[in-house]
DNA sequence: CAGGAGAGCGCAATCGATTGCAGCACAAAG
DNA sequence: CTTTGTGCTGCAATCGATTGCGCTCTCCTG
């Protein structure tokens, strides 16, 4: 049954008038007798038409649908499977499709400047959301100078933030972390994770701020990508190598988890020996063992905002950056 | 600079050529001279001019985007932040790249049987990518028999298949699973999880047959949705009332993970007391303690070959369903 | 110098839906 | 019976890019 009927043509043929009247009765709009509305409309849903979204959103000068782009351009490229951000990406989702609007996601290594600017001016999105500065504060930064619709998650004032930024106050968050160790008495407290985006690099200068506001020299800095290797023995021997270190921050869950099994392999007891702060507050840190104290951050909260001030960029308004609370969620892993 | 040239007109009027001659110059295909391409092309880089691509996908009937949706029908519905998921989603991103496609995601709790034809009928994208049966078999089923370009990721064989299928052996999985605990000696061997999706019906039933062949008794069968409660004690009191029970099959990694803070919480230790064998080998699973036994299942082969199993569909071919290979990973749980 | 070939480009239709404006029909009023 | 008014629909342009067909101009050949 549901053969050739495909557009509003077909149905107009089959009911007598206009493609005109077929679109009019279908939106409800304008003044279409209920007669004609209600014949129209059950043609079309006895064929099971479907108006072609394409031709509709070249018409109407949108397409419904927001960019979503992870950049993987950073040294420490955390995979999109990173538990972090697949939460932040699920949040995302569902507050779109409250807005009836689709998800256009990729993850792109940056090869050039141009990777957002392609996004941009394709015309297939009316808007973008970047998950991750990566190193690419200044694309951003240029971008945002011609185009409007786009909000990034980061580092709020990393760069000079010319773009909307919204984002954890990650400097406070490393601080928590850290001076939840200190007053425990520790004093060799390491931070292993990366610096190479602003987050990060934020989380460590908290790391810093701690340490020299309680007076205690900050510990061994542990270069660990956010992705780091499943087998890769790096992180067991610099463990090897500080034998002093008697607790550690982590810049991420997913590092904290991989330090927590590095320690055991070093015959290192979590909490007892060194205790371990983690940072995300990820779906599986309640459930590991031992269960991992983290900074938490506010995903729905964070994804809601997002998309909050996105629309509001779309409708031309000028938006600030904003910051996403946070808070350190005690466990058993510190 | 980058102004007010949005379209092939504005281009044209600035070349002093026609659209379609500018269409030409930059899509190479037609005689145009060289000259008057390089001319056009130049124009267009300096403008950072980009094709509209909804006008584009409009004329030329097709989108350049493939949808992948998450239907979380089931009773047992994994959030699409489910690490097997995201990993699953992350290589078809990567896939999608190669061909020069987009990612349209999407979950969807069914309310009616229209999600699906919705999103086919939408004219948004070219094919479909449909990640979990859930409770949905009738549904895919008769899109199957008006809609062609669609993959499913899940058991082959549920259903009449009616529809193209990829997915792994499930019950030799669970089969492998049992055995490595039967064979160990283990005799009352629990199962963790539901069967109210195709995959993990397979899986139980995996488990059943290795029972069968070893001449044991089946273990009981304790349910847990796969996106199961941080917090609910449900799990630890059913191990609690099961204390006979040495060895458990868990229906997915993550609640392997959920087992093995349960059991410790009841004070049986793993492996020693309770061996647990997981289900997926998500990335986490080497990097836990401890380190998870379980049934790897190849995400990147299985995202390829839905993908070309997909395009060949969009290009009128029929194919069959296909198994992916999978295997027992042996570390320290069990 | 005329005729023919062929390269290069323009015209206009097309993809499918939306919408301002105009026109028709029917009803009520004079 | 004619006029005015109002309510429905249709006409046709539009969104931006692509492409078959055909025209023009150049250059070569006889």
């Amino acid at each position: 049954m549901a053969g050739q009927v495909r557009t509003l043509a077909d149905i107009a043929l089959i009911a007598g008038v206009t493609p005109a009247t077929v679109s009019r009765a279908l939106a409800g709009h304008a003044k279409i007798s209920e007669k004609t509305r209600r014949r129209v409309v059950e043609i079309a849903e006895s064929h099971g038409f479907q108006v072609n979204q394409t031709a509709r959103n070249l018409r109407l000068g949108r397409t419904l649908s927001i960019g979503v782009v992870v950049p993987l351009g950073h040294e420490s490229a955390q995979r999109v499977s990173d538990p972090f951000y697949t939460a932040l990406i699920g949040h995302l989702m569902d507050g779109l499709a409250r807005r009836d609007h689709a998800m256009l996601l990729s993850a792109v290594t940056p090869h050039d400047s141009r990777w957002l600017s392609n996004l941009a001016g394709s015309g297939r999105v009316d808007g973008i959301i970047v998950l991750c500065q990566s190193d690419q504060d200044p694309v951003l930064h240029t971008m945002a100078q011609s185009y409007k619709p786009m909000v990034v998650w980061g580092e709020a004032g990393a760069g000079d933030s010319s773009y909307c930024c919204v984002g954890t106050d990650n400097r406070r968050g490393g601080r928590l972390a850290t001076q939840h160790l200190l007053s425990s008495g520790r004093r060799h407290v390491a931070y292993v994770g990366m610096t190479d985006i602003p987050e990060l690099a934020a989380r460590y200068s908290g790391y810093l701020d701690a340490h020299q506001k309680a007076r205690v020299a900050p510990g061994p800095h542990i270069s660990v990508p956010l992705a780091f290797d499943p087998g890769s023995p790096e992180l067991r021997e610099a463990l090897r190598l500080h034998p002093e270190i008697d607790a550690i921050v982590a810049a991420s869950d997913v590092i904290a988890m991989g330090t927590i099994k590095a320690l055991s392999q070093c015959g290192r007891r979590v909490p007892e020996d060194v205790p371990v702060v983690g940072y995300d507050d990820v779906s599986l840190a309640a459930h590991i063992l031992p269960a991992l104290t983290t900074i938490r951050q506010d995903l729905a909260t964070a994804a809601d905002t997002m998309i909050d001030l996105l629309f509001r960029r779309m409708r031309g308004e000028e938006t600030a950056s904003v910051r996403i609370p946070l808070e350190l969620v005690h466990r058993q892993s510190a």
